[in-house]
DNA sequence: CCTGTAAAGGTCGGAATGACCCGAACAGGT
DNA sequence: ACCTGTTCGGGTCATTCCGACCTTTACAGG
């Protein structure tokens, strides 16, 4: 049997890169159209399921395409399959959502693929800015009960840095104080004893994440998430 | 293009019906398959993806020829599509949950159709005891940050029978009074002025659902859900 | 008129959170 | 050697939220 829908993979990919003036700021790759419909509109990456590949499979995939990383944090968003959303047919599309490390994340040479500020794009192809705001609001949400900030981050890092992410994602000030508190109740990170030091302050602790702590609550489906 | 790949949508329909003693318990409706893979065995009702109709919309047709009712809640689940889930070839779901009204469930006379209690399931077709454990998760979460649980009931309802529908979901016992004051905190229920009268005690108030407070946050989605 | 029970409203202590404070520890300038 | 600016790490305090528990109100039925 044969529905005569299309289904699409896409993933909205998430990272923290330093604009102009140096500052990190939340960004997201887009590709450029170069066929009907929305030829020359920016979209998200991706493309056509594959019969023999899970569709996690093919949103890191596609992801790597993009990037050449490999997903810190992937989850599914959302299937999106309105009727109208393709003026080229119907098309369901499985969207996930993901994290990766901006330090990891190659120079893309290709010149139809390029780093958006995720708060700022263009007008994009498709329901595009509609995903990839409902996927802001999935991280911003989700940042706040889960713990998987570091995934932007290394291996190690200190409390600050991770405070940074947090505040840069959800744009407004934490205290410092009281972020350390919330986050050593969690148990959720494990100091290494090192320190970093040759700062012009106070030397901080270097933190590992405490991967025996589930980051994040998906219920039955635990294997969503995590790579 | 074809991806070789078939689009279906299943539902789990939550409904708080009576069992044998009269007390009420959460329950589902499922389909005895009646061909291969897993003839015999229960599932989801749903079925082929519809190329000219919404997926909500499908979800929602294949309730109504399941239980005869229009839900009062509906919300995409997730979107099933692992390889091997089904042996007859590949096949993605997508799979709404939904809270119809014990009371508005038709007595269905098709034998191939029969209700269960949503903890007490046998072995179903495909992957579906997982998805309805998903569902359950889903459901217990959502109620207590969310407002959705009048969906089990009628119009106006007292307190108790808001409380009973949780206490009923979540299986554990609420005190009354702390579940009134936090009820009444969150402005979600207006008192109609009316009182149960007939009991055998105090009589009780009526509430109605203020439509003003959006009963769920699902962020820039805010057409998923409630119908 | 008494009794049993649920409804409605309140108190109290503990836990979590936001706002704020202070000593400790460093690099760099004087 | 000493001062200075800054951040790190640790604390206090008031407010809010929540669970446990108590009291009064209001009915039906005996």
């Amino acid at each position: 049997m044969s529905t005569g829908i299309d289904l699409a993979v896409s993933t909205v990919i998430f990272a923290l890169r330093p604009d102009a003036e140096g500052n990190l700021v939340l960004s997201i790759p887009l590709v450029r159209r170069t066929r009907d419909p929305f030829e020359g509109l920016w979209a998200l990456p991706g493309g056509a399921a594959d019969a023999t590949e899970s569709l996690a499979d093919t949103a890191a995939r596609k992801l790597a395409e993009t990037t050449g990383v490999t997903p810190a944090y992937l989850e599914q968003l959302y299937c999106f399959g309105e009727p109208d959303r393709s003026p080229s047919g119907r098309v369901v599309s499985v969207v996930y959502w993901a994290l990766v490390r901006g330090d990891e994340v190659e120079l893309v040479t290709d010149e139809n693929v390029a780093w958006f500020a995720a708060d700022d794009l263009p007008r994009l192809a498709f329901d595009h800015n509609l995903i990839v705001e409902y996927a802001l609001w999935r991280l911003r949400t989700k940042l706040e009960y889960s713990r998987i900030a570091h995934a932007f981050l290394g291996p190690t890092f200190t409390l600050t840095q991770l405070r940074q992410v947090h505040e840069i994602v959800l744009q407004k000030p934490l205290d410092p104080a009281n972020f350390r508190r919330q986050i050593e109740a969690s148990r959720a990170l494990v100091p290494t004893g090192e320190h970093v030091t040759g700062g012009r302050h106070r030397p901080p602790r270097l933190y590992r994440y405490d991967a025996s702590v589930e980051l994040v609550d998906n219920g039955p489906l635990t294997s969503a998430g995590v790579r």
